[in-house]
DNA sequence: GGTGCGATGTTGACATCGACCACATGGGCT
DNA sequence: AGCCCATGTGGTCGATGTCAACATCGCACC
């Protein structure tokens, strides 16, 4: 038979991750109740309180699987091309991907409410991992010529900020009708255009 | 002598919105309240409810200002440049520049809490006029031969993506260090070269 | 195998918030 | 002058986050 609810939840931790996740989903992360996810869960509105010291922090945590989701999902195509100006291609897709595929963990990981990623450091180095990913990837399509030269660290910058915009612009329904696959397509042949091998036609350092 | 404030304040709506914006800068989105803002201005905590239905319509208040503010800094270098692919640098320069500006309002254009633009038709609208500049520009450039050719309404949504995302990230602290300066040229700078003429070096849809 | 202590969940309380209501005020129009 | 309605006031209600005191259980240690 179903086990009657112990006192002890046993992992209650993880099911309130999840019941927020479910909750942000449903009906935004500003919708998200501490009391409402105890409830959920079927604990007292203060039982998450052992836990989370607070709102925020349950947000963070929330953010910080998005992220670990995000970097796993970006290291799977890590070895999928052959050339590295193609993972780079692979990469931006897969960035975009999963941001389609979890709306909700975007939106969390990057809301106001964890801007402030040094009180969640746990976060920052997340994130660092999914940057970092990038960082290697351009630093190797550097040395086999397959991208332009440049401070890996600026044209990684350049990469992340348009896949990133493409993902939240596309998360925030600026699409407004058109295909969000050719709009994907476009962002990232840019990208691939943009850090593509060439020779600078001029001066552009200003 | 100060006027003995009346019964009647004059022009509340703009003083809430104000009060509000700088509520946002100190606190963040999520700290702005309703009451707080009433106590700024110096009315009681009901006032607001004569000018705003609910709290998220301050919060759309506060961002179709900083959109309008947007459209009219992006607009301002139209006319700048001499080549429409220079025109199209500062474009992007500007919108950042903006961005960076005004970090609050940028939060607030792109907050969840606003993100359903179905039920504020002038954010829409507001919206639709900044990306406007935008297509108009690359259409433009494609004209004189000095932007890639393609669907001007693709491109501009990965010109879009490049510099929002680049804004969005830098508001959020993802800078880390580096020179926000360098960075932005970073990115205009794969901008500019990612939109620039060419021959495609292969094909790249799929 | 007991036992005691710390981790985990509960209950109750309080201040604050958004939203709603009835009422007060007074500016502007006829 | 007199009226009307937009605008501001004061009070209230349900819900929320957070805190503190208490209850219950599991695990380490003897």
């Amino acid at each position: 038979m179903g086990k009657k609810r112990p006192y002890h939840h046993g992992n209650l931790r993880q099911a309130l991750i999840d019941a927020a996740l479910e909750l942000i989903e449903e009906r935004g992360v500003s919708a998200l109740t501490l009391r409402e996810v105890a409830r959920q869960v079927g604990v007292t509105h203060a039982a998450p309180q052992r836990h989370f010291a607070d709102r925020a922090a349950l947000v963070a945590a929330v953010a910080e699987q998005g992220f670990r989701g995000l970097a796993a999902h970006v290291a799977a195509v890590r070895g999928s091309a052959r050339t590295p100006a193609q993972r780079l291609r692979a990469l931006g897709v897969a960035y975009v991907e999963y941001a389609l595929a979890h709306p909700a963990h975007l939106r969390v990981m990057f809301s106001p409410e964890v801007a402030d990623k040094s009180r969640h450091p746990e976060l920052a180095a997340a994130a660092q991992a999914v940057h970092g990913t990038l960082v290697e990837q351009i630093a190797n399509g550097q040395r086999q010529g397959s991208v332009a030269p440049g401070d890996p660290d600026e044209l990684s910058f350049a990469a992340w900020s348009m896949v990133h915009g493409c993902a939240v612009l596309l998360i925030d329904g600026q699409a407004m009708g058109r295909s969000k696959r050719a709009l994907i397509d476009a962002v990232v042949d840019r990208l691939y255009l943009g850090l593509g091998p060439r020779e600078p036609s001029g001066k552009r350092r200003r």
